[in-house]
DNA sequence: ACGTGAACTACTAGGGTCTA
DNA sequence: TAGACCCTAGTAGTTCACGT
């Protein structure tokens, strides 16, 4: 049916002066060659199959009535050498590919970051996502290589605008872009506003000085507004990623504190404790999980009480050992050896009053800057000298 | 305290060739 | 056909040196 239609048209078409006609197949030919040999025009048949495989010279193509059968040159020479060969309209495309990023000198698309970027720039990335104002000797730390190679990270982040560097207190410090902070939050499938509305660090007013007032997130702003204690929290990781890294343990996951909160049901209240880290320790196959807690508040009794509060009623359940699989410690750091003999105090006050005991550990900055938060730096309640963390 | 070019090492995946 | 071997390209990271 569809070789009659076609041979209808071009029956009823424009008067050719010849035609080539290709059939598929044998039984289609043979229709074909009926239909077609009252034709007002000159016309030759062939199977599609032996025109697709066949050479100009491989003898093919039938008239409609008739056995000879014919060469396509000699098919031609029938077909009238008078008047023109259809011309075919050179091919153009309808859409020209825009040129490439390098070509323009503009900034790749967002669509290839994922692919263009290694593994390890998006480990830094990551980190200086979940650790914002991150001075660069920390983040050597935490990724484990030399200045040199956050260096040449940094700057090739930088080249493809995921990240900034600013000088706050004469340290050189990163945080992600809006353009990074877009391309995290696409990869995890989350809101690219709510995040620009929590990390961002484009100023407010561009006018107006830098600064932890004139900050787009609020997050960032808190961050930068008590830098002191952002700072010793990152200092602390950095130096327990590098003490692991020499005395052959690992620090193998450290979550910054929007991660290392856990949320739980206490006397049918929503309660959660909400550290400023937690992390993961691996030594000889063992996995040590903690919290930690970067304390400058916390100086009066009852503030200590307060702080210590939700830890005493997570730690009364089940849940410590449910969530990480091993009984996470609690690592609290102070500013001054005194806050922290007073906070053992307290600690031990409440642990009598509430029955729940607490796998504590108490430092403070001068010891761990001395010892290194792998070292002898660690105090708990039942023991006045400081021991390690594992003590 | 930091930035960076040059030259280097180490390691890996993938491919090709040869041989028992 | 498996295995030994070699080559290449790419990535990761270091060291040194020379700046600002």
């Amino acid at each position: 049916t569809a070789v009659s239609i076609r041979i209808r048209r071009l029956r009823e078409g424009p008067t050719y002066s010849g035609a080539l006609v290709l059939v598929p197949g044998e039984i289609r030919l043979r229709h074909a060659r009926r239909l077609l040999r009252q034709a007002p025009f000159i016309c030759f048949i062939a199977p599609e199959r032996d025109v697709a495989y066949a050479s100009a010279d491989a003898r093919i193509w039938r008239a409609p009535s008739g056995s000879a059968v014919l060469s396509l040159e000699e098919a031609l020479t029938y077909l009238g050498a008078e008047g023109e060969w259809a011309v075919e309209r050179p091919p153009v495309r309808s859409t020209v590919p825009r040129l490439l990023a390098a070509a323009t000198g503009t900034r790749e698309p967002d669509w290839l970051l994922l692919a263009r970027l290694k593994p390890a720039e998006k480990r830094s990335l990551d980190l200086i996502g979940d650790w914002p104002w991150v001075r660069a000797d920390h983040l050597a730390a935490l990724l484990g290589v030399e200045r040199r190679r956050v260096s040449q990270l940094t700057a090739s982040l930088e080249h493809h605008d995921l990240l900034t560097d600013h000088r706050i207190e004469g340290r050189r410090r990163f945080v992600l872009s809006d353009r990074g902070l877009a391309l995290l939050a696409r990869r995890d499938r989350a809101s690219v506003a709510a995040a620009r509305k929590r990390w961002s660090a484009e100023p407010l007013d561009p006018e107006a000085p830098r600064g932890w007032r004139n900050l787009r997130g609020g997050r960032t702003r808190q961050l930068l507004r008590h830098l002191v204690h952002t700072e010793a929290v990152h200092g602390f990781l950095a130096a327990l990623a590098d003490q692991a890294r020499s005395n052959g343990s690992e620090l193998g996951q450290v979550e910054p504190p929007h991660r290392a909160s856990r949320y739980f049901r206490f006397q049918d209240r929503l309660r959660s404790v909400q550290p400023d880290a937690f992390g993961v320790l691996r030594c000889d196959g063992r996995a040590q999980p903690f919290f930690l807690e970067w304390e400058r508040r916390a100086i009066r009794p009852s503030t200590m009480a307060a702080k210590l509060a939700p830890y005493l009623r997570y730690y009364s359940s089940k849940r410590p050992l449910e969530d990480h699989g091993a009984i996470p410690l609690v690592l609290i750091a102070f500013e001054d050896e005194l806050a922290a003999d007073h906070f053992l105090r307290v600690a031990r006050e409440e642990q009598v009053r509430t029955g729940v005991s607490l796998p504590l550990r108490v430092s403070d900055r001068s010891a761990l800057e001395a010892r290194g938060p792998l070292g002898y730096a660690w105090r708990t309640i039942s023991r006045a000298a400081a021991g390690s963390v594992f003590g």
